[in-house]
Formats: C-alpha cells, structure tokens, sequence
RNA sequence: CGGGGUGUGGCGCAGUUGGCUAGCGCAUCUGGUUUGGGACCAGAGGGUCCAGUGUUCGAGUCACUGUACCCCGACCA
C-alpha cells in the first residue's frame, strides 16, 4: 500500500500532486517553485519533443538556439511586452562571489556588478528580434523560421508541478515574414499543427480559438489558442501561436529591401508549447489507478510481468516474453520485461498502472501449459487471457484501439460538460461546477473584465474550429447585441 | 505583498492540564517462508522534536522573535 494515491473525488489537486510524484514524473525541488523532471517524466517529454519536432520540420522550421541571458536594454524595447513581464523577471545582477570578509561563507562580491543587468530570459522575442536585424536585408532572405527548445524562467509568487514552476522547458517558435497575410497565416498553421499534435498524439480534444484582447500575448494583435478540459472542468490553455505584426519589427528596426526597393518593416510570429503538456496528460486522463499514458506518447508500450515458482517456470517464461519482445519490437513498440526478481508481480501490476503504461502481459505456469499470455489494458483495466501464438499482430490494433478509446473518453466528458447558457443567473451558478459556458460576448474588455471579476471565469476563446456559433444573441452580461457564442471556463 | 495553517527519523503522523528512557505506520537493512492483484514472520538501524531567546525544579508541549513550507487571494504557459 505504499503509493496509494488521493482520489479524484476527495481532493482533485492533491490527486493530481500525489500522482506526478507518485508515478515517477517529477517532484518539487528544494529551490523555490521549481521541479526535478524525474526520469520517467523526461522519457514522456522527450517523446512529445521528437513528435513536435517532426512536425515542425515539415512546416519548413529550424532548430537553433539564443542566449539565455538577456540584456535590460534589448528587454524594454516593446513597451507591451515588457509591462507584460517585468513583474515576474529572474536577474543577474553581479558576476563573482567571494569568501565573506566576516568569516561567514561566500558573498556576492560587491565590486563584481554588471554594468547592465542580464534578464534570465521569461521568453525570447528580444534577444531573438534583435539577432534576426542582422539576418535580414532583402525579401530574399524571407521568411525565416527558427524554433529553439529552451528553459525559460518566470518568477510566478505561486507554483504547480508542471502547470506553473519558476522554471520551464518548452520550445518556441520565431518567425519572420515579408507580409502580414503570409505571418497571420503561419500563426493560424501553427495552431493547427498544436491541435493535431493534442488531438492525435495526446489524445486530448481541445478547442481551436482565439484569444479577446484581454487574455492576448504581450505585445501580439493576434493570439491563437488551443484550449483542453481537465477532468475537473477546469480549461488549461495547452499551446499558442501569436500574430505579432510589425510590432517587433518597429521596436527591433528590423526591415528588409522589397522587390519594389521599398523599405519595410517584417511581420512576426511566435508560437510555443511547455511542459505544461505533461499536467495536461495528467490531468485530463489519469484515474485513481494512476497516469494513463497514451500509447503514441508511452515511453513504454508493453510490460511484461512474469509469474513463476520454480527456477525452470521463471526460464521457460522468460524465454517465450524474450521472444515475444523481439517481435512486438520489429514491429516499432516499446516492450519492457519486467524481471526483477524481489517484487511479488501484484506489486508490479500495481505499479505499472501508476505509471499508466497501455498495455500489461502476464505470463505464469497455468499460461506455460496452455500457450496462453494475460494481456490487461490500463484504459479500461480489462483483462483477458489469449493465444500467445500471433498476440504480436493483435497488438497493434490494441494500441490504436487505446489511442482513441482515451481519447473518445477525454472527448465524452468534455461534451457532457460544455452547454450553452444565456441567462447571467444561471451562469453564476453553473460556472464554478467545472463546466465550458458557451456564452454570447458584445466584444468590450469592460464587460470581460466584470465578468472575472464577479466569478473568476475567463473567455477562454472565441471558437474558430469547434464549438463555433455564429449567431445574433445578447451579451450575457451586458446584454448587448452578441454576433457569436465564445467559451467561458475558470482556468489553470 | 494581504488572509489562514503547519514545522517531531527518508515519507505520513501521534504526543493529554508542561513530568520520567520521544512513540506509531510506511519505507530501509538482515534472516527465513513466499510469489496468478500492492506478502508474512522475526530482528536491526535511523531523531541537535525548524532556529534563537525567555518562563520553569523540569519544555516536543507555554511566550516572544525569526525562518521555511503549504493553502486562499492578486499575477501567469
């Protein structure tokens, strides 16, 4: 009984600490608001950043790499943006310590100060904008498409594991266009690609929309979001892509020699996803057994727990799993044996529920005789017992069958909690019960505003993808006129 | 930074109106029996009770100060 968890119903968000600690992904590190990324949680990250990648290659991006360091001065040229994040910034002040002249330990030696301060980087546009200046002087060398994976540091006064640390992994996306439609379009694709990557490797259904005014990135005239429901009703805002206009451009006086030999300023882009993905795997389909990892982002496909008594049972077994493994792996899955020999396969079973790997086989004496193998799927925590003769080709189906049961699952719960809703009342009642309110919006900050702040709930999106009601109503606030519902939710 | 709470072996906790050698569960280690859903028995190791000061014959327990962490707000991927 050592790595029970909290259940879902009693306590959602000890349930969902228990379980990041619990299974293995990541734990609270000793320096403030920040997290140790534990093995088994890099594997799942690792595998979400090979995917992204793909994805982004196919778009015509780059990997590279900028500074982690930026200087004050690069930081407070886009007035917005800065006052987007000036509250939360990591900085360097001094450069060398010394030994206390008191006896006291180590000091920050005082005659070390930088002449500028560095930002510890919260994001990159800066210092990316302002290396982007010197690659750019014709339209010839437009677009220009880098993404860099990178930690970034946010000094947020609260933190969840995953959800919100101090510091962060994540990738971001920069890029540089000749004219606004060609950036306006690459945000949109971008947000697609973030859907796809939730919707077919996650398993996740999110709502594709965009951001009101209020909720936009720090300096964008567009944001891009995608938007998922956590078991508890609550949104989490899973990936963005920003139109950032000429905004950067302008403020960086980065400009380019048209084919007309005119001069103009660059249209930008930015777009990102963070480990933040790794809460939303969490939250949206483990259970009170642990994680449920979806099989195109498990580290590990199948595990194999053997059962036996006697030295030759454990041989035998060990040789038809071995075999076994060796044709599951030719056919692209990840197989683990799991042959430690000081753990009672119950323990087993229940540990790699917690880890919530798809797809267990259990192999004992009764199995040896009958040519059998029990196979048990975490999704459903199903067990059967089948053939071992031809079980590696029904493995795959079983795979994919998992893939979209979690999904139809996630996809399920979501349609049982999202309604439409136009009466204010209502709305304030319903809002704090963990659902989606589709709800008509007359357009104006002001309205946003009251609405937060009478019951905490944002606009998460105006629907461009799904949920999309394009319809005359009234702002169910306000009460003025409204052309299309948006998506109210209480978000992470 | 405002409001509330908690600091006792690695983790989770108990410890009465101040009292005798600081305890329990889990984990760890050793030996044995086990192994088809989180094993059992026997034994062992492990503590400056967050820190400082004070009250007292006597402080884990009371007071003050500091500090760390957690929860609720404002901020946010």
């Amino acid at each position: 009984m050592a790595k029970e968890i909290t259940s879902r119903e009693e306590n959602y968000s000890q349930w969902y600490n228990d379980l990041v600690v619990k299974s293995g992904l990541a734990e609270q590190s000793p320096v403030r608001g920040c997290m140790v990324i534990k093995p088994y949680g890099y594997a799942i990250w690792e595998k979400m950043q090979s995917v992204l990648d793909g994805m982004f290659k196919e778009t015509g991006a780059q990997n590279a790499y900028f500074p982690l360091f930026i200087p004050k001065s690069f930081f407070s040229r886009e007035a917005e943006h800065v006052a987007g994040f000036a509250k939360e910034c990591a900085v360097v002040t001094h450069h060398r310590l010394m030994n206390d002249p008191d006896g006291n330990g180590i000091v920050v030696d005082p005659d070390a100060k930088l002449e500028e301060e560095l930002i510890v980087r919260p994001t990159s546009e800066t210092i990316i904008w302002s290396t982007y200046k010197n690659w750019i002087k014709s339209w010839r060398d437009l677009p220009i498409m880098c993404n860099q994976w990178a930690n970034v540091v946010r000094w947020e006064m609260r933190t969840r594991l995953f959800l919100r640390t101090s510091e962060f992994l994540w990738q971001e996306g920069h890029t540089a266009h000749a004219t606004a439609e060609e950036a306006q379009a690459e945000a949109e694709r971008m947000v697609q690609v973030y859907a796809r990557f939730a919707r077919e490797f996650l398993a996740l259904p999110v709502i594709v929309g965009r951001k009101s005014p209020n909720e936009r990135f720090a300096g964008a005239l567009d944001t891009l979001t995608i938007e998922a429901m956590m078991q508890d009703g609550k949104a989490l805002q899973a990936g963005t892509s920003h139109f950032l206009g000429q905004n950067f451009a302008k403020s960086f006086d980065v400009q380019f020699t048209d084919k007309d030999g005119s001069q103009q300023y660059v249209w930008a882009t930015s777009w990102g996803v963070s480990t933040r993905l790794m809460g939303a795997l969490v939250m949206a389909h483990g259970d009170d057994n642990g994680l449920v990892v979806p099989p195109r982002l498990a580290p590990i496909q199948v595990v194999m727990v053997p059962i036996f008594k006697t030295d030759e049972e454990h041989v035998a077994i060990i040789d038809k799993m071995t075999a076994l493994k060796k044709d599951l792996e030719a056919k692209g899955h990840t197989v683990k044996i799991d042959d430690r020999d000081t753990l009672r396969p119950g323990f087993k079973f229940a540990e790699w529920e917690l880890k919530g790997v798809p797809v267990r086989l259990a192999i004992g004496p009764r199995d040896l005789e009958n040519g059998t193998v029990e196979v048990h799927r975490r999704d459903t925590m199903e067990k059967k017992t089948v053939a071992l003769d031809g079980l590696a080709d029904s493995i795959e189906s079983l795979l994919d069958d998992i893939q979209q049961n979690i999904y139809k699952k996630a996809f399920d719960f979501r349609a049982a909690h999202v309604e439409k809703c136009d009466d204010w009342n209502e709305f304030k009642e319903k809002i704090g019960t963990g659902k989606f309110l589709l709800c008509h919006w007359d357009g104006t900050a002001e309205t946003e505003q009251k609405i937060k702040d009478e019951t905490k709930a944002t606009i998460r999106c105006i629907p461009v993808d799904s949920f999309v009601c394009e319809e005359e109503g009234k702002d169910i606030y306000s009460g003025k006129p409204s052309h299309q519902r948006v998506v109210f939710a209480i978000s992470y």
